[in-house]
DNA sequence: TTAACAATCACATATTCATGCGAAGGAGGT
DNA sequence: ACCTCCTTCGCATGAATATGTGATTGTTAA
């Protein structure tokens, strides 16, 4: 079944080019644009929800941002990707919190719109390059300068891969060419060092990052 | 000025494929290629820093995650790019916190991989599809609990939970108040769906969000 | 030059795991 | 009513793991 688009954008010309291309498309139907809020939520009374709406933040009446929140409390199953000018670390965030799944900037090509849509109904989240890189420097801004050094010697990282690729200690001792008894003493040690005492631990803490 | 790109990745046949392609390309070169962050380091004292690197997390000696935060200490101007097969959200956020400036995973195609390099240059952040969505997640706090389409039964995904904690068939058989032999039951079956045989791998399994 | 530590190996033993077999009550669908 | 699946439990056995107590060979830093 092709995904439904709905659009939401007061500038009618972009509005119209639009819907019309997407319309166009095989794989994707467009059978609303309206330039408010306010209108789609009437539209949705009465058709079907659509499976993506594409949302403008600057709008007549009710802000896109806070059109998201509404929208998705009757409508959960809706993913919206916003589509706007504005590239400002606030209105991302606020926007993205509010419950958007994706963030476009303007400038975006048709048919990186209509490439956006079909990743996102596969399960991803479709965001503009520039807006990644504000996500991304918000999460090197707010990190935690925790100390992920556990002191493991290169070898015991090495038996720690083995235990996190599903070895047991005999395959391990294989891969590195040792004793089954050298590999017994690595992890003697590993489980020293980072406080635990079964195989699971060190699988769980590796892969949680702790190491 | 192409841009200058670097590898870090321990798969010989992938590292020797990537090269070759990015350095045959008229918009970038790519005259490095090492298996480990320690050769990657040593290249860096006395060679020019590449533009990009482009790493793999799970690599011989030191995880690729460290490795971000001793190259940016370094060579702060550098931009890396995770490359790798894991997308369990501990793992991305370690790895954006680290300092990496984007991050794929490694079913990307190589013309992909182009293209998420000069995005890079040109001031984005690449991120797969898949990985952005666990990042705006992240930002949505009332984060819907989709169920990952896995055919383990309810009890069974306990299980699977104990299993991750680190704990024994005894110590999971207490929390549930269940004997351990009806721990081993679920056990064997989770084993037989997940097509595995041993704690470690479904733990594996569970953390890298494959279940 | 010691001292510390990484990496290698050995032997022993208690515990835990993996896996086979079998079984029985209950929920839910045809 | 019948069948399927979830959940629960038991017994048994060989394999793997956890842990202790050693020891030898290098490398490195005080």
């Amino acid at each position: 079944m092709a995904p439904v688009v709905g659009i939401v954008e007061d500038n009618k010309k972009i509005r119209d080019l639009i819907q019309r291309y997407l319309d166009m498309q095989d794989e994707l139907s467009c059978p609303v644009a309206v330039d408010s809020v306010e209108e789609m939520l009437e539209y949705l009374e009465d058709h079907p929800a659509p499976d993506v709406i594409l949302m403008d933040i600057q709008l007549p009446g009710m802000s896109g941002i806070k059109g998201i929140g509404l929208i998705k409390e009757k409508y959960e199953d809706v993913d919206i990707i916003m589509l706007t000018v504005y590239h400002d670390s606030h209105k991302i965030f606020n926007a993205l919190r509010a419950g958007a799944s994706g963030y476009l900037l303007k400038h975006t090509s048709l048919p990186e719109i209509k490439e956006s849509i079909l990743k996102l109904v596969d399960g991803g989240a479709p965001m503009s390059p520039q807006i990644a890189r504000k996500v991304i420097n918000h999460f090197q801004e707010n990190a935690p300068k925790k100390n992920t050094d556990s002191d493991l010697t290169p070898r015991e990282h090495d038996i720690v891969n083995g235990l996190v690729d599903g070895l047991s200690y005999k395959m391990i001792a294989d891969r590195y060419d040792i004793s089954i008894d050298t590999v017994r003493a690595h992890i003697r040690n590993i489980y020293k060092k980072l406080h635990v005492n079964s195989k699971a631990e060190v699988i769980a803490k590796s892969l949680k990052g702790e190491i």
